[in-house]
DNA sequence: GTTACTGCAAAGCTTTTGCATCCCT
DNA sequence: AGGGATGCAAAAGCTTTGCAGTAAC
């Protein structure tokens, strides 16, 4: 509470509803995945909300938008600096915490301000994997 | 044009205008890019058609479709592997041909099947950098 | 009491699709 | 001639927005 009180909000039942679903969810949920699971909770929610809800978490930096699925933004809770592994069968978005040296060649490094980075990987995850199809 | 006729797909007028202009194009146009572009000498071009003829060269391997960003599609002709700088500002998607060897954690190897990999780097571009801001 | 948030419905964009017509091969 | 391609217009997502009512501070 006094945790999300903190990120200059106001707090109701609705945006706490959202806050506590994204607090440590590793899912990188799309809108109406907030807006499905939100909605069990407090079945008023509309989608209206969890748009601006979103919009406001990412001004203030508590949330990320991946732009790593074609189909529809999906978001990130976890803010620090990681990488991510995404299947191609299901797309489901796993995290890497892992860093890695990388930099671009010097003369981009030159003309440009690098500010950072982002690795996707990609395959087929064990689940998919299992259900065949090669 | 014979090289075009390898791909194995009808060879209109409009095609070929995509075509060409995707041939060598370093831009990452979006379907709308595409549509600007080409209509300039196929004033009867269609969005349909251009989205169409993304979805036959997806299919056929000759383009990529980039996930960089979230407003809209880009296309790359460019199905080589190579990584990805984006101004934050201007949105522009430059190439950078250089490999890097980046390797997923142990663990996530055992039970994922990696395929590839693809980086994004993030930074400022010497116009936007120019035009300042900051 | 203010100010910001909610929820609805409408609107805005991008992308897809059905279908009759057209034209490569 | 046949089958795929075109183009139009309609439809389908996803996301944003205006606005009146409501609730947090």
């Amino acid at each position: 509470m006094e945790k999300y009180r903190r990120i200059g909000l106001k707090l109701t039942p609705q945006r706490l509803a959202v806050l506590q679903y994204l607090e440590g969810n590793t899912d990188h949920p799309s809108a109406e995945m907030i807006y499905n699971e939100v909605k069990k909770k407090y079945p008023m929610m509309s989608f209206a909300t969890v748009y601006k809800t979103i919009e406001a978490l990412k001004k203030n930096g508590h949330l990320l938008e991946l732009t790593i699925d074609s189909e529809r933004r999906r978001y990130d809770p976890e803010t620090g600096q990681h990488h991510h592994l995404i299947c191609i069968r299901c797309k489901r978005i796993s995290d890497i915490h892992k860093s890695f040296s990388i930099d671009v060649p010097a003369e981009t490094q030159e003309s440009f301000d690098i500010i950072g980075n982002h690795i996707e990987f990609y395959g087929i995850c064990p689940k998919c994997k299992q259900k065949g199809g090669n």
